[in-house]
DNA sequence: CGTGAGGTTGACTTCGGTCAACGTTTGTGG
DNA sequence: CCACAAACGTTGACCGAAGTCAACCTCACG
C-alpha cells in the first residue's frame, strides 16, 4: 500500500517526546542533543504505514498528533490488533529483538510522527544516562502493556472487556491532558473487537447495553462516557455485571 | 511465604547469562566485568519466590538451571500465569517502569539464578555498548513474547493452544541444547492451562485427545513429541483440526 | 496404607461466535 | 448536489466450544 514517504525536516522538540524527555527530566543541552537526531515527518495520512512486519528496524516513531494502530495477519488472514498509540507514544521497539519488525502499524487517521533513528538514539543514549533509562523504561511499559493485554484477554468476559477498553481510553486521554469523559476515538468497532479478542457483533451487542444502561455514548467515533463509576466497577469486576438491558425493563 | 534468602557468592559468567553474553559477542574483558557485579544466589526450592508483585524493583534474575513461573492474582483472585522461564532467561524487566516488580515469580522446582543488580548493570551497560544493546534486545523479546501471548489467547482455540505450547516448549529445549522430543517440565497441568487461558480440564481433555492420537504423550511431568509434524501443524492452522477420538474411532 | 492434591471423565450450561438480514453512514462520480 | 454503492454497524436466531459442576481415579508421600 502506501508507504511513509520520509520527506525530512529536522528538530522538534517538543514533538512527541514526552514519554522519553519528561519523566526523569532529562537536562536542557540534552535535549537539543536528542533533539538534533530525530526527523519529523510531514504528516502521515490515514492509511498510511510507519512499518510493516517483515520491513528492517531502523527507527523509533514518536507520535505527535493523531493515532495508530499495531497490528498482525495471522496465518489465516485474520487481522490480530495489538495496541492503539497516541501523542505521547513511542513504538517500533518490537523490531529491536531481530532487527526487523514485527508488526504492522498504520495511521487511524493524520497523524504526525517523529521519527528516532535507533543506532544515533543509542549511541547517544550511552552518552546520557537518563536517557538510555528512560528507553529501558519506554520497553518495561510496553512489557506491562503487554501483561494487562493477556489479562484482559484470558481472564475478563466481554462486558468486562469493553468497559475496560473505554475506561482505560479515558485514562489515557485524561494523562495526556485531553477531556476524558468526552474524546474522539478514530477507529472502526470491528478493530477495537479484534483488539479486544471479540467479534464486532458481540462488542456491538455490549455497546448498546452500555448505552441502554446510559454508563457510555458511543456513536460512530465520538465517545462519552457518562458514569464514569459505574464503568469502573464493570471493568473490575468479575462477574458478568451487565444484566440483559431485557431484564431490566422487567424489573 | 518464603522469600529468597539472599546468600551471597559472586562469580558466574557461565552463569545463566547466554541471552546476555553471545547473541552479539561481548568482549572477555566486558563478561569479566558483568561477571564481577553479578550475585549467584546458592539455590531456590521449589515454591521460593524470586519476587512478588509490589516489591522494591532492585535486580534482574538470570536463571541458570530450574524453572520459575511468573503470575499474577486478578481481583478476583485467579492466578494468571504470564510465563514459564527456563536456563538462560532473563527475569525482572516489568519492576523497571515504576520501580516496583508487576508480578510473582517463583520456582517450579530447585533452581539456580543469578542476581544482577539493575543500577550496576546499567551504569556498567553505559560502559559497554554491546551490553546496553543486548539488555534492549531482551526487552524487545520480552515484547515480542506478549505479542505472541496475546495472539494465542486472541485467535487459537483450545487444541492449537495446547499444540502450540508443546510444540513451543519443544523449541525452547531444543534452542537450549537439551533433547526436544522428550523432556520433563516440572510443572503443574493447572498451570498450563492458566498459562493458555483455558480451565484444567479442557486441557486435560485435549491432552487425552493428543496422546490418543500418538501426537504427544504428557503424563505428569515427563514430555514426549510422538509426531512432531502433526503437532507443528496442529498449532499453525485455523480450523479445529483435531476430531473428536470418538470420531476418530467411529471412522 | 491412608490421605489429599492433582488429574480425568461425563453431563450439562452458557457465553460468545456465526450467519443472515437489515439499517445507516460515507464518499464518489455523474 | 443528489444518487447510489460500499463499508460499517446493529439486531436476531441459532449453534457450538469451552466452562462448570460433580464424581471418580491415581499417584506421591508421610
Amino acid at each position: 500500500m502506501n508507504e511513509l514517504k520520509t520527506t525530512f525536516s529536522s528538530g522538534c522538540s517538543s514533538c512527541g517526546l514526552q514519554r522519553i524527555c519528561f519523566p526523569t527530566g532529562l537536562m536542557r543541552t540534552d535535549i537539543m542533543r536528542l533533539d538534533s537526531i530525530v526527523e519529523r515527518t510531514p504528516k502521515v495520512t490515514k492509511g498510511q504505514y510507519l512499518y510493516k512486519a517483515g520491513q528492517t528496524f531502523e527507527t523509533l516513531f514518536a507520535i505527535k498528533a493523531g493515532a495508530v494502530k499495531a497490528f498482525n495477519i495471522t496465518q489465516q488472514g485474520e487481522e490480530q490488533i495489538l495496541g492503539f498509540y497516541l501523542p505521547g507514544d513511542v513504538i517500533g521497539m518490537d523490531g529491536l529483538q531481530d532487527l526487523m519488525h514485527q508488526c504492522n502499524v498504520v495511521a487511524l487517521e493524520s497523524t504526525t510522527v517523529c521519527l528516532l533513528p535507533f543506532d544515533q538514539l543509542e549511541r547517544l543514549a550511552l552518552q546520557i544516562p537518563a536517557l538510555n533509562h528512560q528507553l529501558l523504561c519506554l520497553m518495561s511499559r510496553g512489557l506491562n502493556d503487554g501483561r494487562i493485554h493477556s489479562e484482559i484477554l484470558s481472564k475478563r468476559n466481554a462486558d468486562q472487556r469493553v468497559a475496560y477498553f473505554v475506561w482505560y481510553l479515558s485514562r489515557r486521554f485524561l494523562s495526556r491532558g485531553y477531556k476524558h469523559t468526552e474524546f474522539r476515538f478514530g477507529v472502526l468497532h470491528r478493530e477495537v473487537a479484534m483488539f479486544l479478542g471479540l467479534t464486532p457483533e458481540t462488542f456491538s451487542r455490549i455497546l448498546s447495553k452500555l448505552m441502554e444502561l446510559n454508563i457510555v455514548a458511543w456513536r460512530r467515533k465520538d465517545i462519552q462516557i457518562l458514569d464514569m463509576a459505574a464503568l469502573a466497577r464493570l471493568a473490575d469486576e468479575k462477574v458478568l455485571s451487565l444484566p440483559d438491558v431485557l431484564d431490566v425493563k422487567q424489573a
